[in-house]
DNA sequence: GTCTATATTATGATAGAC
DNA sequence: GTCTATCATAATATAGAC
């Protein structure tokens, strides 16, 4: 079945919009991010925008939805997936995987960063739809790893996940300030890779490690 | 030597709108924020603001400065001090007093994360200015607790920096999204204690611990 | 579906009275 | 120093042609 030719190899108009969107609202927040800067990325004209999407704030909630559907391909296989029996090994590869994620989503670090952090209806609607769920899998497993002594066991679960997304998503989110403070690129694989090792290390100790507190 | 008696009773006017424009850039970004409701905020007029800032972007200048002066207070004289001779109990109290600061003082991660996501003249100012001076100050001390075998060695200081930075400021940063997501408000003092030890025991294990690499 | 043109509002900055 | 206009611009959203 073949459609519009140019469908096929431009790809869904409203795809497009949607990508532009996704981009310039992690890197300028939704107050900075013109509707017209999306479009023109977009290669479209701001009447198209509001065709496909009728407002900026559901234009950026479209954007959002994309966000966490691109995490979702990651991350939450892991949540669900068994996987390893052993709670240490499990939360080795959630580590290393929400780095490699981070590391090649980092708008989805800088979109949840800049709502975060102010209350209002953006905020509430983020967390109610998509940070909320995603906690509430993922608190279980901390609360695995302490009682099987691999976390600190007297701290509430909330600090270990904040701990860990801080310390795994803050040199992607601020690549840019990183190259020019530090003179190293977080995307170049090699950085990655030892960011990777660095938080593993940090929350597990070397690889073949016996429990300690 | 007694001056206004008004000046002396409600401070400054210039602190005030200084005050203002840094509470309101570090909760809504540079774009976010507008010149009217920072004044409106510090109970003065539009017209005032600019005689004394001259621009948003003078403003915003003056606000960073302010926050960093606010962070000399706390963490540089840590730096300059050679404190206790132990790497590790050095790099102990500086975890600890950065989370007590952050505690205190969320704009100044709220800021500093705004802008270092983007490349622009704004985030070149604020690393030329602020950012690298202080990074520098901090990976000699980092290096020594890697030769100390506190931290891991064969890992570029950067890494740590970022991770340290990010384990310590993201639930402060996020203090909003973190009530509305796990009921809790990292301003309460018992979760800022709470966060203190879990991050110092991440870095450095248990408080008596020997050398692990 | 896609475009151009326009209405409406809000923002940063200025001018000038007091 | 502080205020009240006002200007010029830029943004979202809408209307309507093709």
């Amino acid at each position: 079945m073949v459609r519009a030719v140019k469908a096929e190899v431009e790809g869904d108009t409203r795809e497009r919009i949607l990508s532009a969107a996704l981009e310039t609202f992690a890197e300028k927040g939704f107050d900075g991010s013109t509707t017209r800067e999306i479009a023109s990325r977009a290669g479209v004209t701001l009447g198209l925008l509001q065709y496909y999407f009728g407002s900026k704030l559901k234009l950026w909630k479209a954007a959002v939805d994309l966000a966490f559907a691109e995490l979702a391909g990651g991350l939450e296989g892991l949540l669900a997936d068994p996987g390893p029996s052993d709670e240490r090994e499990r939360l080795r590869l959630l580590i290393r995987s929400h780095v490699y994620f981070v590391a090649q989503n980092p708008e989805f670090a800088r979109l949840m960063r800049d709502e975060g952090k102010r209350r209002g209806p953006r905020m509430r609607w983020l967390v109610d739809r998509h940070v909320k769920p995603l906690y509430e899998k993922l608190t279980p497993m901390i609360r695995c790893c302490q009682e099987g002594g691999v976390l600190l066991a007297n701290v509430a679960p909330v600090h270990f996940v904040y701990i860990l997304v801080g310390a795994v998503d803050a040199i992607f989110h601020q690549a840019e300030e990183c190259k020019r403070v530090a003179g190293i690129d977080p995307a170049d694989p090699a950085v990655v890779e030892a960011h990777a090792l660095a938080v593993e290390h940090l929350f597990l100790g070397p690889a073949n490690e016996e429990s300690s507190p």
